[in-house]
DNA sequence: ATATAATATCGTAATATTGCAATATGTAAA
DNA sequence: TTTACATATTGCAATATTACGATATTATAT
């Protein structure tokens, strides 16, 4: 079929695997740590930084702020976005309850 | 395009992004799960237990084990999956690296 | 009001992923 | 060696993702 049968799955685990997938991608790892590196929040200095077009940024923003891990405030003409460290951290907790209950009992 | 310009990246972007890519998946997180709640090492129950075709969780085993998470072994004519538990936490280090070195500046 | 700049959205092409049936391979028992 | 079972691989169809140009939207300045 080639589409991801999430209804076999429960929602903790679609919601876990959602977060893992929105940070599963070169590009958003490369936004979160630009914009977390600079003193003031940036906007798109990220087209330049990254070199990705525009258009391909504003997708990767769009789905960054869809999962809550950045929020944007208009400045200007431009958008100043930035990482909600609250949501930060309930998605690092959150992934480290999974990787610490999930343990060996192996062979 | 479609294809992810990987190049313009960091090698330890692209290596972030490809755990977490790996783990965005429902099915694998569910089979990672699995495995850990068994007391024995569990083979190919996970198809009659995630409701997908053997094919497809042979699939989905692959790339967990591409990545060192998972491990197996011979066991008469099944295989035994298990996690390795050092890539384990070692992957879960490099995740928390990456949230505790990005942070807030906003705002 | 108009022009300019920044960002978002739309449409589309290229590529990747997911899932399965069919088949191949490996392993143990008869 | 034949049979039976478990797992892996292949080939393919359906869907999703990535990327970008073109265009729309939003906001400020003139």
């Amino acid at each position: 079929m080639g589409i991801t049968k999430t209804q076999m799955f429960t929602e903790k685990q679609n919601d876990l695997a959602q977060f893992f997938k929105v940070l599963g991608h070169p590009a958003r790892v490369a936004i979160l740590q630009y914009i977390s590196n600079q003193n003031a929040c940036i906007c798109n200095d990220l087209v330049e930084e990254i070199g990705l077009a525009q258009a391909t940024i504003s997708q990767h923003l769009k789905e960054l702020k869809t999962i809550g891990l950045l929020k944007g405030e208009v400045e200007g003409k431009s958008m100043c976005y930035c990482i909600n460290i609250e949501r930060w951290n309930a998605v690092q907790n959150q992934l480290n309850l999974f990787f610490n209950t999930t343990k060996s009992n192996c062979c």
